[in-house]
RNA sequence: GGGUCUAUAGCCAAGCGGUAAGGCGUGGGACUGCAACUCCCUGAUCGUUGGUUCAAAUCCGACUAGGCCCUCCA
């Protein structure tokens, strides 16, 4: 299996560090509003990404946070005068349910910030002590040249970076690459310390929980190319300084969202929350918009690319509901198959869930031949079925009933027969049944 | 301005050195008691321009356009 890597810029052996299991970290949202289509794209690309280790018989760990310490979430709580936890509780209510309609899988970890201060501020104090951080002025900062190879993840070169051209840079840091740490603030949630009350900064939360979690480097980190630099670079950084090891083997980015060709930005006011689009589209229609594009490319949401997918996922519904009846009517055995090599050939190539939706529709057609030919579709409809439960695509049908099979019976008799209005009263039953 | 990634038909999108998969749409046709569904056929020389090679959409350079990061936004 062959994984991109943003490490090393080049397409990867996949090799997990234990035998058999993957452990795996995605950055996840800070909560203090509700999830935006730019929140969900690294949602349903890593939910796949889980979902395929595990069919190639991986036990996969996954975790993935919520940042519930942030001065958004801070200042939304003073503005209106509510605590940061009946903030953060609110939405991250909201956010796994939007997860849930999109038919993502429950993961293992989902650690907070709050729940996490212990081992954060312990870590700082380690950094403290290995001379990795330093405090000046009021706040604790890390100290970035100490890091020999800082920039390796985002190919930057610190003298490259045109630091305060755009903003001006705090004079007590020793160098404007380094990044706070702690942060001394009366203001809002804060926490006591060695070094001060107040709070932490944003880039170390994701180093402590998975090392809090797994002891030690992982196989896959994951996120949205946004947080590259200087988010992952600097998690990559403090664990260097801290445990000597790069934190993650393999590092995957997910490209940016666009909206009909523009990017998505609170200046042209065209974001789209993921509850919005959920009223208007079906969760399979979704992940099929977001899924037939490399997940390393941006990706253009246009009202014409979910108008198509609604078509794809129509096609893909009327074939499996027709074969439906077929199992239902002949007692055929389906769901024996629990392996295709033409889908491991795809999808082992970085996720190239483009060609498997391709692979899909070309089942789809061989199914639809199958059933008009007669022929058996066991085999066909099974690996549909693999290929749904990988890209998370849903379609429930109902099991008949004994009356529902002689229902069917007889329309199919009445149309033989040719008594057409018996036969279109009956199916007129058997679509009330929901059966056709 | 610096770094980095990308550029394939009307639209979306594979391919990653040996003369362009697929989907949507369009236009034909087939099947059909009527509906619905379904099936077949139908299109591009790969942003522009130099170069490397027997051979390039695929490698290298330049140019153009765009995304991302350097700044709160994912």
């Amino acid at each position: 299996m062959k994984i991109f890597n943003t490490l090393t810029n080049s397409l990867e052996e996949f090799t997990p560090l234990t035998k058999g299991v993957v452990n795996m970290y995605v950055c996840g949202p800070t909560v203090y509003n509700y999830a935006h289509v730019g929140n969900m794209y690294p949602v349903i690309v890593f939910d796949m990404v889980y979902r395929y280790l595990t069919y190639r018989g991986y036990k996969v760990n996954y975790a993935s946070n919520f940042t519930d310490v942030d001065d958004k979430i801070i200042k939304s709580a003073i503005e209106l005068s509510v605590t940061e936890k009946e903030i953060t509780d609110k939405f991250i209510k909201a956010y796994l349910e939007e997860l849930q309609g999109l038919n993502c899988l429950d993961i293992a970890y989902r650690p907070r910030v709050t729940e996490t201060m212990d081992s954060i501020i312990q870590f700082i104090s380690l950094l403290l002590e290995k001379g990795y951080a330093y405090k000046s002025g009021d706040n604790v900062y890390f100290r970035v040249s100490k890091v020999e190879d800082y920039g390796c993840l985002s190919k930057q070169r610190l003298d490259a970076l045109d630091y305060g051209k755009r903003i001006e840079v705090a004079l007590e840091k020793e160098n404007p690459y380094d990044f706070v740490l702690w942060k001394k603030t009366n203001e809002g949630i804060t926490w006591e310390t060695p070094f001060g009350v107040g709070r932490p900064g944003w880039h170390t939360e994701c180093v402590v929980m998975i090392h809090d979690i797994f002891k030690g480097k992982i196989d896959i980190h994951g996120g949205g190319v946004d947080l590259k630099f200087p988010h992952h670079e600097n998690e990559m950084a403090q664990s260097k300084a801290a445990w000597a090891h790069s934190l993650a083997n393999v590092w995957m980015h997910n490209g940016h969202i666009m909206i009909e060709g523009e990017k998505m930005s609170k200046s042209l006011n065209n974001f789209i929350l993921a509850k919005d689009l959920r009223k208007e589209y079906s969760s399979n229609v979704i992940r099929l918009a977001f899924l037939k594009n490399q997940y390393r490319a941006p990706l253009d949401l246009t009202k014409t690319t979910f108008t198509e997918c609604v078509t794809i996922n129509e096609k893909i519904e009327n074939a499996l509901k027709q074969a439906h009846i077929e199992i239902e009517m002949s007692g055929i055995e389906t769901g024996k198959l629990k392996n295709d090599e033409k889908i491991n050939e795809i999808m082992d190539n970085d996720f190239n869930t483009p060609n498997l939706i391709t692979y899909l529709l070309d089942l789809v057609k061989e199914l639809n031949t199958k059933m008009r030919n007669n022929t058996d579709i066991s085999q066909t409809y099974d690996k549909i079925l693999l290929i749904n439960s990988i890209l998370g695509l849903t379609y429930e049908f109902k099991k008949f009933s004994e009356s529902d099979k002689e229902i069917y019976q007889k329309w199919l008799k009445a149309r033989t027969a040719k008594e057409f209005i018996k036969a279109d009263s009956l199916r007129e039953e058997l679509v009330n049944r929901n059966i056709l």
